[in-house]
DNA sequence: ACGCGACCTGTCCTTGTGGACAATGGCGGC
DNA sequence: GCCGCCATTGTCCACAAGGACAGGTCGCGT
């Protein structure tokens, strides 16, 4: 099913366009900024936008006269090849619908259009669950608990710790255990929750992918 | 189109079970929460639920033990018939992967389930407009890629792969330098970032006090 | 031309980390 | 009583990480 609004592909890039084809039945293609100009005009919405595919010299788009004058009436979808948090929220603020990546399999950049032509807003897992950490300060245990569902009690104590940034002595002197004691139940923690090293298990802890 | 998984209605209320009939081909209907249990081992994935079906006097649902139990390996688009951000929050933070109103429009509430069937989530305009705008506000500087403004470019770039838990050998392939200048660069972040080593890099760039 | 900063590399060295062998005592289920 | 799981501690060892010296090139601005 592909996207029955008209589409305005908006990237320099003739490769990405040529992959974004596939994201309407007929969509239009320009690749400078002013294009959105036009596409308001001819009274059209849906628009996916490369923010990526200009001189990084440039100022961001969503800076510009073009798209600050139009993306109120717009449904835009921006992407980036290299996405980023920042960049991310500095382009919902200004107006964009959505944010992901430029090179996100066709059928998720679809069904990004769809949920922007229907008036919500569409954000990426990686952006959106950072988001949700960021605003809830509170309940960072509640829903974290399923990494710590195979491990044992004391495993628990260590692994958040360890997660904290904390070296064995201090975890041992905190528990007031032997060192050697911390390695064994890190061991463990490593093994049950298939994770390499401390580190991998902090961004495990931490809700990181 | 509809739904292609199965899905899980959970509500004991009748008129809404009735209601989201229509979100699949042949849906299951629960009322109790402990339909999760079955449901996962079932090997199913697709889940809705009523937030608010059951007395307001009982704990909510994502505190309980059938919920906790099975959030990580379902998709679970939770609902409420009054949205309240603190809920959604809550919800979400407990494993839910999408929050909306009871009685949204049908065609939304499909959407949003093909949303998180294909493993992103689904949060409504009202409520992410008002997360971007609270994350904008409150902190505006404070915000996300603050960690990388004192960094070079190529700072930036190592304390990117080493915050992600990569190895200096590893960093040091995927940019194509030696180990050694891995080192340096990572040096010059720790002095810059004012952390200790690695992990407190990570933290610091994930976010985490 | 000179200084400065970004970037890159080198050789020690100390310490922390994690794995590979162990062992001991307690406690609950069959 | 035995078996399995948990918590605890021990030694030895290989290796990654990070600090402390060092050095080099390149480009840019004064």
């Amino acid at each position: 099913m592909s996207t029955p609004q008209p589409l305005l592909i908006l990237t320099p890039d003739d490769l990405l366009a040529e992959r974004w084809r596939a994201l309407s039945s007929s969509p239009i293609r320009a690749t400078e900024l002013s294009g959105l100009d036009t596409w308001r005009k001819a009274g059209h919405r849906l628009v996916v936008v490369d923010l990526g595919g200009y001189p990084p010299a440039a100022p961001p788009l969503w800076t510009q006269d073009a798209w600050q004058n139009n993306a109120a009436d717009l449904a835009i979808l921006a992407t980036s090849s290299r996405p980023d948090d920042e960049e991310g929220l500095a382009a919902l603020n200004a107006g964009a619908c959505g944010y992901c990546h430029s090179h996100a399999p066709i059928d998720t950049l679809r069904q990004a259009l769809e949920v922007i032509a229907g008036g919500e807003l569409w954000v990426g897992r990686a952006l959106l669950s950072r988001l949700l950490r960021l605003v809830d300060s509170r309940l960072p245990r509640a829903g974290l608990a399923d990494w710590a569902r195979p491990l044992t009690e004391r495993e628990r104590e260590v692994a958040h710790h360890a997660a904290l940034g904390e070296s064995n002595v201090a975890i041992a002197d905190a528990l007031g255990i032997t060192e050697r004691t911390v390695k064994a139940h890190l061991k463990a923690v490593f093994e049950k929750l298939q994770v390499a090293d401390r580190l991998q298990l902090a961004l495990r802890v931490h809700g990181v992918r």
